[in-house]
DNA sequence: ATAGCCATGACCGATTCGGTCACGGTTATT
DNA sequence: AATAACCGTGACCGAATCGGTCATGGCTAT
């Protein structure tokens, strides 16, 4: 009856089902038959699962905000682990490619998710943001400039000095979500590839920022 | 009566629009008095300069493949000029800058209709893709494993020795698509920080890929 | 035999779709 | 001043689609 009740995989069907159709339309744009078509299900049937439209969008927004939030905690909090960037950054890109395996189109659906212009969106989600997510980090924490995520390491170890963090971040950012975006397209995904390809970027990204202090030696041309 | 013989600022104002509610939509969800609104003019008069949806979608896609094609072949074909991949990169970005000032939205759209999975789309864009867009490279060119617009350029000039002309592209077309899809959702766009922020980037980018000046003829690899 | 569960296609009223049209205001010509 | 030509609009059309419901029929366990 319920959702919640049913097999993990039947949820998963739907999950990535409806991530997928919204992330593709948005929410007003998104109609219940399609999603039901993309997760292999009838129309009525999902709606004794899930009640109603709104609802649905509510759950899977929950899902991917909690996801994501715990993934990147989860990578970044590790303790006893280095604590420069560039360690930061794989034990991260693990975290997030084994979300996106199991739900593709989480990430591009929590973007749309932000910019989604109709009003019960808007309304709640910001409503969510505000009362339910916030408390995660107190308010004297970000006063204070101090974030637990970021709190634990030193963003300049490593890093070559021509380029700043902000920077350096904002490109792990832009790869990452081209890298992932482009296998979205793509009919079927293997998951080795996937991850193999991941991560020889992230090598690519070390060579780039990396400073001088610790690896000079230039490589030579690798196989691509 | 027909959209041509509109003064040319209601055209982009339509444009921009159909550009816009198409990309955000796809073609099928994006509906005509969608589009009218955003253009700011009632959804019958609309029709009176375009006829239907399907012509309207047409048109913008050409104008659109037209744009895109033509502003890469002016920044790719100038004689005389630098024959490194940065050079190259500057002049490209800004013939793409300049289209995207004109019409913010033609990126997007270029790039969600090879992938709109409508039928009427996947039609008619292929066709027009295979009959219409293909004779500026003509076969023998393409079998030969020539082409107008990399041909004159060589891609090892200036770049690190580690990383290869592919992943450089990659890399750049990734930081572009990513600065540019930024400023699609702010409501206002300031040309000059526009236009600043972009060359920042590209500077970062060129101190992250220059390597130290070798002579490369290497004529036998050729390809991105 | 039957009671309970569950998935489905047909169906509901309401909305929205692409597209048209009669009408009113504006301008140019006579 | 009269009129013809033009142009933009709101109301409107039948058809499609929307979110959501429900009677029905197959399946399973008693």
């Amino acid at each position: 009856m319920t959702f919640e009740k049913l097999e993990k995989e039947k949820q998963n069907k739907i999950i990535n089902a409806a991530c997928e159709i919204f992330a593709k339309h948005g929410y007003k744009k998104a109609s219940m038959k399609d999603i039901a078509e993309a997760a292999g299900i009838s129309k009525s049937v999902l709606f004794k699962y899930v009640s109603n439209k709104e609802n649905l969008y509510m759950k899977i927004f929950r899902l991917a905000s909690d996801s994501i939030i715990e993934a990147d905690e989860i990578s970044y909090a590790e303790e006893g682990s280095d604590s420069d960037m560039f360690s930061l950054m794989r034990r991260n890109a693990k975290t997030r490619l084994s979300l996106f395996k199991e739900y593709p189109w989480i990430y591009k659906f929590s973007y749309t998710a932000a910019f989604d212009n109709d009003c019960f969106v808007k309304e709640h989600v910001r409503m969510e943001l505000e009362n339910y997510r916030k408390p995660r980090f107190n308010t004297s924490e970000i006063k204070s400039g101090h974030n637990p995520i970021t709190d634990g390491i030193d963003v300049y170890k490593g890093l070559r000095a021509d380029i700043s963090p902000t920077i350096a971040k904002q490109l792990i950012l832009w790869v990452s979500q081209g890298y992932l975006e482009e296998k979205l397209f793509k009919d079927e995904i293997d998951p080795d590839e996937l991850e193999k390809g991941f991560e020889s970027w992230i090598d690519i990204l070390e060579i780039l920022l990396k400073g001088s202090n610790r690896s000079c030696d230039c490589k030579e041309q690798k196989g691509w």
